[in-house]
DNA sequence: ATTAAGTAACTAACTGGTGCGTTACTTGGT
DNA sequence: ACCAAGTAACGCACCAGTTAGTTACTTAAT
């Protein structure tokens, strides 16, 4: 067996084509919106086979959930930002968390429908668990830093903080589309993103700056 | 006809309760997960009566809508912030919208629906759109007269901040399933909340002071 | 008497899920 | 090297339950 040439039968191929269908599929309608045999089209992959690999609708979702928190927790990890100054470091965690919901928009989608059911389909993936414990640490870690290069003003909450840097990015991608028609403002412009990157960056280091 | 009397017939209050039921199942469900039938039953109507009165399902999640975004623009016009120091103004703002996220937990839910179908329902409520136009013009104004007394800061972006102040409290709110499973840290506990407000405040505080 | 409010039964299209059979690939005995 | 037997990948056709929307009718209010 060849790795390199398309096999007929390729069991990994054909699951990962499925989630990749589901993921995008999901994230597009959500949980209820989505349709099983659609997924399976846009897979080219025969519906058996997702019952075949997945079980069931939610047991698919479930995966597609868990693939999409572990890889954002895998691309913040490889910033390296403890090699980094607290302030540069800081920055550059806003900027990828930004560009991160930009590049997938999928992956914000998908934690709103994960969220309409009340958490009910993350409750079973505990390796995102233990790969957000790391995440918040890391945070942890450049506030701690920062405090003691004198830049930070100390006893600022890294949870607290984690929230607020994914919330003000995370909200204005996810409701762009009422912000846009309710406020009559672009949002997805060039020159209307930049703003906003810049609005952020702004907002946390004028919270975390010793007074 | 006597207003007091409940009569076996009266469009109105079926109308208003069908919007209620409705309301209620849409935020629990989304668009596509909330059922028509049992819209009908909660509201203790007819299906027929949907169809009689609001045409269809996406009409009815229409009207829901605007009828969701109408509350809350008029219950911020009835702040009366105009009257209050604009540090104050902008505090009592922060918290209303706290508060009111909370108090109303299916707004948020309706929002995150309208924003998942891209803002579709949204395009024909002109009105919501006239009464979001007030709304940023009082946090304009608030800004203004912040700059004007050396409170705030000049050339901070009324339309920003105005994401931001909802984006930290709707976010908190709206993830907080994700984020309880995932950052095991509780949300809603009375504690939990109460730091979260405190937080928020600080963040859009130390955002606005004049350096 | 007329009109509007309300009801129940129905339907056509859909939807998640499955039973059952087929085909490609692997393995182990010779 | 070959082949028979076993296994995993795959596909067709269908079901049972659901769902938005409708038809045809009854009943209360003016």
């Amino acid at each position: 067996m060849q790795a390199t040439k398309a096999r007929t039968r390729d069991a990994d191929a054909t699951k990962s084509r499925i989630l990749a269908a589901a993921k995008a599929e999901f994230a597009r309608l959500g949980l209820g919106g989505a349709r099983v045999d659609e997924i399976a089209e846009k897979a080219n992959a025969n519906k058996r086979m997702i019952y075949h690999y997945f079980g069931n609708k939610e047991d698919l979702f479930i995966a597609v959930l868990e693939d999409a928190y572990l890889n954002i927790r895998t691309a913040e990890q490889e910033l390296q930002l403890d090699n980094l100054p607290p302030d540069e470091a800081m920055e550059t965690l806003i900027r990828f968390t930004w560009d991160y919901y930009l590049e997938h928009p999928e992956f914000i989608r998908l934690v709103n429908s994960a969220n309409l059911h009340k958490g009910k389909h993350l409750k079973s993936s505990q390796n995102v668990v233990e790969a957000s414990r790391t995440y918040v640490a890391m945070i942890q870690n450049i506030l701690d830093r920062g405090v003691e290069a004198g830049l930070f003003r100390p006893n600022v909450d890294a949870g607290q903080l984690n929230i607020t840097i994914a919330a003000i990015g995370y909200y204005y991608l996810t409701n762009r589309f009422s912000g846009e028609i309710l406020f009559e403002r672009d949002y997805m412009t060039k020159a209307a993103l930049d703003d906003r990157l810049a609005f952020n960056i702004d907002t946390i280091m004028c919270l975390l700056r010793r007074v």
